[in-house]
DNA sequence: TGTACATCAGTGAACGCGCGTTCACTGATGTAC
DNA sequence: TGTACATCAGTGAACGCGCGTTCACTGATGTAC
């Protein structure tokens, strides 16, 4: 008996192991050159395998791809989960810039992952569904912050909202069953895009000649930006 | 005499237009594939030529990418000014949002273009001195409406800024000889990655089932959150 | 105005590269009796 | 426990594709005398 879906036979155990592998190595050519340049073919070099035996493992390359970005989605939402977790509850600033923070530096140090998810889409391929549940942690995670701080009954923005506008959020409302104030979902939405945009721009040498090239600058700089969208979701700073 | 630098020989003619012609295919295939998958043979065989004959009017594929983001910044670039310059010039909230706007829509009618100089770096290709002067007429353009602003005498966000926070943005401030308050600037360059971050997720479908999916809606939210900016700049509404 | 030479656009073949994917096959591992 | 068969991992060759770039060349255009 023991687990039952743990691998028994060798075959199984080296099948496992291999798809490991094959998942590590398409990683690290990832983070090396970027989604384009993966290649079944450099995979199987790097295992030792003849290039057609990648296809007993995998479908083909597009199915390696979605396995990456649901991995780099995951990382990422792993990431921001747990330092989203280490702060008191009734920090919403704190929980809100730990969030920040976390995927600004998991961004820096996975740039090409980062491109995969938040950069452009790599040209023929389209996402399929199963990068849906992994590619909304981030997002929950922020939902959840704001919820929490509405619930919390501290002052929220909370005024009238043009009923076309209104209306356009009305799917991310019915996720958490209209829960919350339109205008105040609205500008979480603004620092959740506030958020990527700030990064991106980071990330892709847009504050070149702008913001000052060190590490404690770029730091200081982001940080002092979503104190300010923090700001504006009425979390008063400190 | 006449105009000395129009093109008087006959080689002098053809070379112009042939160059003409290589740039629109070139921007063609960009449209229509991205540029990953821009290559010079395509190009030749679009005009009918062998791809070796390419190699007369362009030294290599990357100066050929480097022409479409220059193409492409000044593309935007020109449509931006035009619509900014339409408002009337103490309509500041106006200026704000013809830019968002223009700029939101340039890059829904050029989605390539805008992955080409807003997305995710090609790999392997380097950006060049010759892109700055483009690239930066957005910029210029937010930049000159804020100082408009300020230069009016309308109340402004000019609150202190920690220290390390305005020596990080010392390179920008250089450029506009430090006549804004460092608040107002840092809150300028939050709506301008604002901008951007709300673009890049509308075309990278990161706004799938959070706005409704029509061109009303995702219009009425761009415009709403662009607003939502605008007042964090002290640009009261209307 | 006419000739001799220089410039340059475009050709065609080639080099060397890498890719995704298919297919018939060998040989090892697993399973049923 | 032993044999016969089924499953499956990995091989090696091949197909067909596209790419960037170089190079010796032909022939038209331009220029100097």
């Amino acid at each position: 008996m023991a687990i039952p879906d743990a691998p028994r036979t060798a075959r199984e155990r080296a099948r496992a192991e291999i798809t490991t592998e094959i998942l590590d190595s398409a990683r690290a050519h990832l983070v090396a050159d970027g989604a384009a340049a993966l290649s079944l073919r450099a995979v199987a070099r790097d295992l030792g395998m003849v290039s057609s035996a990648v296809y007993r493992y995998v479908p083909n390359r597009d199915a390696l791809l979605t396995m990456l970005i649901v991995d780099a989605y995951d990382s990422l939402g792993t990431a921001v989960e747990k330092a989203e977790a280490s702060i008191a509850r009734d920090d919403y600033v704190g929980r809100f810039l730990a969030t920040c923070h976390t995927v600004r530096t998991w961004a820096l140090a996975h740039p090409h992952e980062y491109a995969l998810i938040y950069g452009s889409p790599v040209p023929g391929y389209a996402a399929p569904q199963d990068t849906i549940a992994p590619a909304s942690r981030v997002p929950v995670i922020l939902t959840t912050i704001i919820a929490d701080l509405y619930a919390s009954g501290a002052p929220v923005p909370a005024a009238d909202v043009p009923p076309t506008v209104a209306a356009s959020i009305a799917p991310i409302q019915s996720f958490v069953d209209g829960r919350l104030p339109d205008d105040l979902m609205l500008r979480g939405m603004a620092a959740w895009s506030g958020l990527f945009g700030a990064i991106s721009f980071e990330l892709y040498g847009h504050l070149h000649n702008v913001v000052t090239d060190s590490v404690r600058s770029r730091k200081a700089y982001f940080d002092h930006q979503m104190r300010q969208v923090a700001s504006g979701l009425g979390l008063a700073a400190r």
